[in-house]
DNA sequence: CCAAAAGTGTTATTTCTACACCCATGT
DNA sequence: ACATGGGTGTAGAAATAACACTTTTGG
C-alpha cells in the first residue's frame, strides 16, 4: 500500500471528534461514576461524564486516558476501557457537529479523591443508578454504560477489576451486588464463582471485625472481555 | 439553551466521517454478507463492505442507508439497522483520518439481485462464514458483526427480521442454523421458540413438498433489541 | 404407495433458587 | 462471653439436551 495517497475528497465531511468516559468505581460499596461540574462552554456549572476533544494523531482511547487526567489532576489508570456508543446526532452539541465515542472505563478500589481540572470546576464520584441531571446526552451515555457493565459481568470477569489484586469472596460479591443494585444469596454466589474457576486462594487477612476471609487472586487464565 | 453559540475551538480535530455497514440475509439456506467490489481509492478491485462519507446534515443511519442504496443500485429496505462499533485508528486509512462508524443490517428473505453502484464494479451476497479477503479492517469489522448476531438471536427475536411477514417454524429455524453455523433439534427449538410467545400462527401452506407447514407471524408485542 | 418434510413427548442432566446454621476471630 | 462477619450443604424447580416415530401432503 502506498504511502502517500490522494487526501480525502472535497466532499468529506468534517466534524469534532470527541470522547466521553464513564468510568465506574465502588465506594462505599455502591457503585460510582466520575462527575464533572462543567466550567466553561455550554451547560456551564452542570454536571457531565468526562469528555473533550480527540487530539490529532491520537487513538481514542489514549484521549480518554489523557480526559481523565486532565480533568481529575489525578493519575487514574482505569483497569479495563472499552468503546461503548458513538453519539453523532446532528444536534446534540450547539457548537456543530460533534461526534462522540463514549467510552466506559472501571478503576480499581481505592481511587478515592479526585480533584477539578483544566475548565472543570469540580471532579466527583457520585451515584451511578441515581446521578444528578447531566449535560448534553450524557444520561443516555451513562444507562448505556451501566446496561453495557451489567452485561459484562455475566460474559467477562469484569468484577475482578474493581478490586484491587488479592480481594475476598464478600468483596468480590459486594461489587456485584453494587452493580446490579440488588442483593444476591452468599452461598449461590460462592458455588457460582468457585465453579468457574477463575479465583485461586492464597493466604489469610483479618479485617478489623469477624472471622477472617479467604484471600483470592484471579487465576492464571482468564479472559478480559469479549462481544 | 442558545442557539447561537461559539463555533468549536481552534484546536478542534476535524476529522473524515464515514459509515460501513454489514448487511445480512439468508440466501440458499446461507447467511449471506452484501459485499462490493471497490471501483476506486485505495484497495481497488478488492471486496469491502459497502460504506462511504457521512454527508453534511445526514444521521448515521441515514448515511448507512444511502450508502446501500448507492452501492447495490437496490432499494434495499433493512429490517433493522443498529450500530456495531466505531473504527477509528490512526492509520486505518491511507488517505487520512477517517472515523467509520460500523452498522449491522439485517435485511429480509427476498433480497436478492444486487448490482454494482456509485464507484464499485460490482455487488454480490457471499457467504457471512467464510468470506473472501476484505479491504482495510473489514474482516474485523465483519467478526464483530457476525459475533454481535449471534448474541441477538438469544436477547431479540431478531431471526424474525431474516423472514417474510408469515414464515414457518421449519423456515425460522433454518435462520438459526444459518447465523450460529450449527445444526439445532427441531423439536428443542420448537419447543423453545413457542414458549417465548413471541409467535403467533395464522392459516396452512403447501410447500414444494412434504407435509404443509403451519405459519406464523410475530405477535403484537415484541421486543425489537436491548443492550 | 412412496418420498419428503412437518410435527410431536419423554427422560436424564444440568443449572438455578431458596433457605439456616456453625465457625473463627477481636474485644 | 459475645458480637461480627465468614463459611458451608441440601432439596425443589426450572431449563436444557438427547433421542425416534407418526402425520400429512404431492407425485
Amino acid at each position: 500500500m502506498p504511502s502517500t495517497m490522494p487526501p480525502l475528497p472535497a466532499d468529506a465531511l468534517v466534524v469534532g471528534l470527541a470522547v466521553d468516559v464513564a468510568a465506574f468505581a465502588i465506594h462505599d460499596g455502591e457503585l460510582r461514576v466520575l462527575l464533572v461540574q462543567r466550567g466553561e462552554g455550554p451547560h456551564l456549572r452542570a454536571w457531565a461524564l468526562p469528555g473533550g476533544l480527540v487530539h490529532p494523531g491520537e487513538e481514542l482511547a489514549e484521549a480518554s486516558l489523557r480526559v481523565l487526567h486532565d480533568e481529575t489532576s489525578m493519575d487514574l489508570e482505569p483497569r479495563h476501557l472499552e468503546q461503548l456508543h458513538t453519539f453523532a446526532e446532528v444536534g446534540r452539541d450547539p457548537r456543530g457537529r460533534v461526534v462522540s465515542v463514549a467510552h466506559l472505563a472501571v478503576l480499581p478500589h481505592g481511587t478515592v479523591a479526585v480533584q477539578g481540572g483544566n475548565e472543570v470546576l469540580g471532579a466527583e464520584w457520585l451515584s451511578a443508578h441515581n446521578p444528578p441531571p447531566l449535560a448534553f446526552d450524557h444520561a443516555d451515555i451513562l444507562a448505556h454504560a451501566l446496561a453495557r457493565l451489567q452485561v459484562r459481568l455475566e460474559y467477562a470477569n469484569l468484577a475482578l477489576e474493581f478490586l484491587p489484586e488479592a480481594f475476598t469472596l464478600p468483596e468480590l460479591q459486594g461489587v456485584y451486588e453494587a452493580i446490579l443494585n440488588r442483593q444476591l444469596d452468599k452461598r449461590n454466589f460462592r458455588k457460582k464463582l468457585l465453579a468457574q474457576g477463575v479465583l485461586t486462594p492464597s493466604g489469610e487477612r483479618r479485617s478489623g471485625v469477624g472471622r477472617p476471609a479467604q484471600l483470592y487472586r484471579r487465576a492464571k487464565h482468564a479472559r478480559t472481555a469479549a462481544l
